[in-house]
DNA sequence: GTCTATATGGGGATAGAC
DNA sequence: GTCTATCCCCATATAGAC
């Protein structure tokens, strides 16, 4: 049994996920998965390889969960465009992982994510977008037949922006009940998905800019400026 | 002269930004700034403290840029609620700074704030939160004015999500570049702003849910789930 | 594969001269 | 207010016995 690895992925998992990488020490891996300090660097070579492992495992496991659900929802629709509100929801509903059983694993995953994508430039760079190219090819196909009134570039920018509102509900979204007062209730998973739906559909279905694209200054520049 | 506290702030902001706080070391900020190892201490008590100092001064900052464009904005609409996208821009411009003047002085802050969002619990969230309040009063009023149609709840959800989408746009706009095989160009900040706005403003439009609110389960539940 | 013990370095913080 | 020198801790990583 490779207990032991797996254990240590486990804490790595959930400790740098709440407290982040640099500030999560391997003593308190180690010693939250019960193992030895030094098994760390047996089975993995250091810290940095220890995230990447941990970081590719999750984004596989992501990338799964959204492909099965794409094939779900396009068989569905037979030839037919699939609906944005379903696109969408490949896309991040596994991220947030709203579903009724609460494993907490993917959700957990879905923090370190957020964090990763806030992370400083580095190694990790390359995993991300190599994991990320995974699945948007994909993604790319379906949302231009679901939206073939929008230019391609503007479909990037809106799912970048999608991405970015997602990872900040599953990082921060304990400071929305402090914000609202309480009116707000950042732990009912599913009714924050569906916000999320509804507010992306809708980003993404805005009307495009009209006229020059790319170019700067001019009425533009000017209307964005207060007085 | 003061001199050397500021140069420690803003050594400090751009590396904490660029780095991280944790992967920061005092050393590199007080090598960077030309001063000694022991100013830090001297001028803030630690490295904590520096943050927190550092942190204040931009988030004032910020809300005083994003008061006086809603000053601006309603002064120019008389009486008459001010339309959302420039609402919008009060929230956000301040944030992605896309000025024509380039001092990259705010746009640093924008990053290390986005950072910040991002970032594990802690002391960070006092000042996080308060500074947050200081402008979130204003916006909320003017917002209501705005959409008058949509409950005081999905406004505070639907703005979190701009901030998410604004933050994620800060932080990790290096991707797009790669993930768009390059057709996406995040150094155009005025464009982005722009995009960013259009997106915004189209979620905060969209049409609020009909029936039960808060309820779990039921037709929704199902709705969301693959098949 | 797992443990103990330790090497090695870097970090924040401070004392005390100037 | 500024510097040098240093304290002391905790981090990652490894060597080598079991």
């Amino acid at each position: 049994m490779t207990d032991t690895k797996d254990s240590i992925l486990n804490s790595a998992e959930r400790l740098f996920a709440e407290r982040g990488y640099e500030a999560t020490s391997l003593r308190a891996v180690t010693s939250e998965a019960g193992v030895n300090l030094a098994a760390v660097n047996y089975h993995f070579r250091s810290k940095d390889q220890l995230l990447k492992a941990l970081f590719t495992r999750g984004m596989q496991r992501l990338n799964r969960e959204r492909t099965a659900l794409l094939d779900a929802y396009e068989a569905e629709c037979g030839g037919k465009p699939v609906p944005p509100e379903k696109l969408v929801h490949a896309l991040i509903g596994p991220m947030l992982d709203a579903s009724r059983d609460r494993s907490r694993g993917r959700e957990i995953f879905g923090m370190l994510l957020g964090r990763m994508y806030a992370s400083p430039k580095g190694p990790l760079d390359d995993i991300l977008v190599s994991d990320i190219e995974a699945f948007s090819e994909r993604f790319k196909s379906a949302i231009r037949r679901a939206l073939p009134g929008t230019s391609l570039e503007e479909l990037y920018w809106r799912s970048f922006f999608a991405i970015g509102a997602t990872a900040h509900t599953l990082i921060s979204s304990r400071l929305i009940g402090i914000i609202s007062n309480g009116l707000c209730d950042a732990d009912d998973r599913e009714a924050v998905l569906e916000r999320l739906i509804r507010f992306i559909v809708a980003g993404l279905q805005a009307p495009e800019r009209q006229g020059a694209k790319g170019k700067k200054a001019g009425p533009t520049g000017k209307k964005w400026r207060g007085k």
